[in-house]
DNA sequence: ATGGAAGGACGGACTATCAAACCTTTTCTC
DNA sequence: GAGAAAAGGTTTGATAGTCCGTCCTTCCAT
């Protein structure tokens, strides 16, 4: 049996975890921009041929000057996911259709059981809080979209997109912009990793039987059974990665 | 009843997330070295009276350049939490004891509930993946941890140290940086906005069986179990903020 | 035709960061 | 005691990202 003093030593002498001392990853303001509204667009967040707001506005609005948000809207012009027009009732419009995507980076490849990780979280607060926070009003919206999955099975990007808008829509329920910014961060990289992996209907079938019942389980406020039914709806697309990524 | 074509443009013209917009944070090499170290230093993961790399090994590390690791260790050094001796076996160490904390700021008392939120998502995801991947081994450490909990009941700045290594430590077992990462980050922010509060040693005890309790339930893989332990372990803390703080 | 609203382009100033060299202090070793 | 070694402390110049302001160009509505 140990003596408190023990004790104490053991919970004192821990070595700092690596995280203490990890590289300080300083994006350029340039660069997160291009990844937040590139996200947005690749999640469908920002519909194909809708527009932006105005330059004047939008750098406003994400605390840049002007010549940097426009550094970030000619990278993604050039990568074709928007276009510009000039004169009046001109803009920055997503495009449509949108590019091919390209084939996932090795980096984010090598991170994939962490990206999911974080998933995991992400996507277990968001169930514990929206069965505890959701009104009726919002989960109604979201029932449509559960159903309107039904009709993309054969669609992937279809489905996918749709799945996203669930799924962030999920987040907005909860009231919490953090978990509302970390799911679409999250769900990028998602996206990323399954882009090119083979979804029979059959699996989105199943997998949408899992939105319902996460629905019903946060409708009816029953957080334990929400945070089930995730489990089970993640570990499904875990499974299959695993079986295909390096370190499955 | 809603036709396949209604589903379809109900799901299309959900309005983008206002996150899509939002501030690009861009916060400099040298604040988010000040941030990394002074949480580090603030949660006790690098102890009091230890000493940092030599700076040429640790800006290595960071990722920076040594002029801004030295801004940083400048900043921490005048705020009293870090001191430096000079020449051979010289080095940056630890202060001990620490300087007393500051209230917290406007800033973080705003989003008290938010970060409540990411704290939850957190310790879900962590407590999950935790019991499924466990050791024996990891786990006999943190229950040493909890057991030294019980000798500080009466001095809440130890408690909340050895708490911290423990919830750190958990995070530590599911191998995952990015989640230790984000441990600590979201308990660094927990730090500043409990030091105010008092913990009776009741109070104390009963979120120490918690910790008993989720380490068991990690233990024995029963990850339903320790999610709803983890859930109950919040909520605690949670009222004690609602009733102390504006907009509980 | 004109004015307004949008994107497009340019130039100067500022600041964070990097890189490299060099100085100063202390202690260990021979 | 001399010197090497290891640490923090200092200086300097270059570079790049960012901001701000200004002006230009296009195109539509009135």
């Amino acid at each position: 049996m140990s003596t408190p003093e023990d004790r104490a030593s053991a919970a004192a002498t821990l070595t700092p975890p690596d995280a203490v001392f990890a590289r300080v990853r300083s994006q350029t303001a340039f660069e997160e921009t291009v990844d937040q509204l590139g996200t947005a667009i690749k999640l469908g967040l920002l519909a194909p041929g809708s527009c932006l707001p105005a330059e004047r506005d939008l750098c406003a609005r994400l605390g840049i000057a002007r010549s940097t948000l426009r550094q970030a809207l000619t990278a993604l012009t050039q990568s074709g996911h928007v276009f510009a027009t000039r004169g009046r009732h001109g803009g920055t419009f997503i495009a449509d259709p949108q590019p091919p995507a390209h084939p996932p980076s090795a980096e984010v490849l090598a991170q994939w059981r962490e990206i999911c990780d974080q998933r995991l979280a992400v996507e277990l607060g968001v169930a514990v809080l929206a069965a505890e926070r959701a009104e009726p009003a919002d989960l109604d919206a979201l029932d449509e979209v559960a159903l309107a999955l039904e009709d993309t099975l054969e669609d992937f990007p279809a489905y996918r997109q749709a799945d996203i808008r669930l799924h962030v829509g999920l987040a907005e329920v909860t009231r919490s912009d953090r978990l509302v910014r970390e799911m679409t961060e999250v769900q990028g990289a998602m996206t990323d990793l399954i882009a090119y992996i083979a979804h029979p209907p059959e699996v989105l079938s199943s997998s949408n039987a899992q939105h319902r019942r996460l629905l019903a389980a946060v409708r009816e406020h029953d957080a334990m059974r929400a945070v089930s039914v995730v489990i089970e709806h993640l570990k499904g697309t875990e499974h299959i990665l695993a079986g295909l990524l390096p370190g499955g």
